[in-house]
RNA sequence: GGGCCCGUAGCUCAGUUGGAUAGAGCAACGGAUUUCUAAUCCGUAGGUCGGAGGUUCGAUUCCUCUCGGGCCCGCCA
């Protein structure tokens, strides 16, 4: 907002100097209040390309500004060593902005870079062979957050569970569970986990179904859903298998050997060949998720998204290969890999084996912390960095935990606005209050970041990032209560508008990451 | 042996795609409550950004090497 002001400023100021090339620059806001609001390297960037001196470059720049009537909007252009210039925002502009979070409301935040496009977002994609896990509750959250903020910048999104229904690991649960219910012990390479003495149904479709539901059931305490749950079986049967395969057939991508069909990825990158088609005729899974993206590209998305465990890593290069051989636009899909979850309590790591069944499972967690506290955990840091999750962190209700730090934000405004309210001061002024009162520092800050809110979830949604919400919350959390601190908001008008400006804020931040804005604590 | 990811304060993590004196929270220490929710706030202390080179005006960020940790390398899915 701010820094858009700042943007077609400088443009001006570049054409007004007569400099017509495409510079690469960046307006960020400054590192130090010293430094003013805001900062740009264009001149230090500019020169090499111009072959000009950063400093002269930078005031030429900045007198074009002054010229251009910057300064209607900025008190100060100031241009430090090596050539920043650094920028100086006028309150009357950030004053002026704050109504217009109050007159968007649900939508402050929400962009239209996405323009409509068409994006699959596939996650979780749990085998239906036992409960999820917490990586698989990482995965959820994470995708669930990537998908409303996609929709936020303005993208249509669906989102897909993939079911692997059929195949070798479905024989080998059945067995199980039969071998179970027979008080047998686990077949070699089955199943053990105490939850297959739990499975019901008569039948592999039966049995598939039941731990699907279970699967659902747990995704939904988190509040997860999807729009639709896609069966492998489905490929099977619309002969999309066959297809994915002849194409390849028909690109000379693949060789005969030893009796079985392969896909030639070695000369794409990848260290081997891999079987398509099995000596016996029966297509690995490898063929059949090539059938799965020719499906999904064929449904006519922009864009494909997955979003796959760090133990799959290894097949992103192939698939993509695959899908290029294929004669698809292999830059159209993008795999994000997530780091897996270690469980603490405490110090004490929580052990887990899949083999021996002994295993935390992702419903006992949310059971015991609760649907907040998972969300915000596991969006509140890097997919791609190893996340050490501590259980006893997350289930205290102190201010060891962010996800409090930021409902009691909500509660503490809601409460001051309820009083207002009962006061008769009107809990919101609808953006029609003169804040030009709004000059202490405190105030400035909470107004600052509160402008910064639609920049955050354009960058979230364009990295693919949540955590930076859950940061942008932590922040905004801390101009919020420092602000209280300082600054009595019964009685006046203005705060009590930047008040409702931040309860706003504040609860589109618990919306994207799915978390509960309670009024009271 | 090969591939991918990670390594930042005692702990858990950010670091705006290469910018200015590297930031939060917790833990530690010292303060604040007749005032709109103290689930809060203020202050102090805490760092050779795993290590070594390189690239350039400038590197936590990019490249090479190296050390440590995680995950993977099937005609399983």
């Amino acid at each position: 907002m701010l820094q858009s002001t700042i943007e077609s400023l400088l443009e001006k100021a570049l054409s007004a100097a007569g400099i017509q090339i495409q510079l690469d620059y960046k307006i960020t806001p400054s590192p130090r209040k010293e430094f003013g609001d805001f900062a740009t390297n264009l001149a230090i960037a500019g020169a090499k390309k111009l072959s000009r001196n950063p400093m002269e470059l930078a005031a030429e720049i900045a007198e074009k500004l002054k010229m251009g009537g910057a300064e209607e909007v900025i008190s100060k252009i100031e241009i430090v060593k090596p050539g920043f210039i650094n920028f100086f925002i006028k309150d009357e502009l950030t004053q002026k902005s704050i109504p217009e979070i109050i007159r968007q409301d649900q939508r402050w935040g929400h962009g239209s870079s996405g323009k409509g496009q068409r994006i699959l977002l596939e996650y979780v994609s749990a085998n239906p062979t036992g409960p999820l896990h917490v990586g698989h509750g990482r995965w959820a959250v994470i995708g669930d957050v990537i998908a409303r903020l996609l929709k936020a910048a303005g993208f249509k999104v669906e989102t897909e569970f993939y079911v692997n229904n059929i195949g070798n690991q479905v024989e080998k649960l059945w067995e199980s569970v039969q071998a179970a219910r027979a008080r047998k012990p686990t077949p070699a390479n089955g199943y053990g986990g105490a939850y297959i003495k739990e499975v019901k149904g008569d039948s592999k479709e039966d049995i598939i179904e039941y731990i699907l539901s279970e699967q659902k059931a747990t995704l939904a305490k988190l509040g997860v859903l999807f729009d639709r749950f896609f069966n492998e079986s489905e490929l099977h049967a619309k002969g999309e298998v066959k297809e994915a395969v002849s194409r390849l057939e028909k690109n000379h991508k693949t060789i005969i050997e030893a009796g079985a069909i392969w896909f030639k990825s070695q000369e794409m990158g990848d260290d081997k060949n891999r079987v398509l088609v099995r000596a016996d005729g029966n297509s690995t899974y490898f063929a059949a998720d090539l059938a799965y993206h020719l499906d999904k590209f064929s449904r006519g998305y922009e864009r494909l998204i997955n979003i796959w465990g760090t133990d799959h890593h290894g097949y992103v290069k192939r698939l993509k290969a695959a899908v290029e051989a294929m004669g698809l636009p292999a830059d159209r899909l993008e795999i994000i890999i997530g780091q897996l979850v270690t469980l603490y309590r405490g110090n004490e790591p929580i052990r887990m084996s899949k083999r021996t069944g002994e295993m935390v499972s992702l419903a006992e967690v949310i059971d015991e912390i609760g649907s907040d506290a998972t969300r915000f955990f596991f969006s509140a840091t890097d997919v791609n960095s190893h996340l050490d999750f501590d259980l006893e962190l997350a289930k205290k209700k102190s201010m060891d935990n962010p996800v409090y730090y930021l409902q009691y934000g909500h509660a503490r405004i809601c409460s001051i606005l309820r009083k207002a309210e009962s006061e008769g001061q009107g809990s919101s002024t609808k953006g029609q209050e003169d804040l030009s009162s709004l000059t202490e520092p405190a105030e400035r800050e909470l107004m600052m970041r509160l402008l910064a809110w639609p920049r955050s979830v354009e960058e979230a949604a364009v990295l693919r990032h949540p955590h930076r919400i859950t940061e942008y919350g932590k922040e905004l959390a801390i101009v919020f209560h420092h602000f209280y601190e300082k600054c009595r908001v019964l009685g006046n008008p203005a705060r009590l508008t930047l008040v409702d400006a931040s309860r706003i804020t504040l609860r589109n931040v618990l919306e994207l990451l799915g978390i509960t804005a309670p009024e009271s604590m």
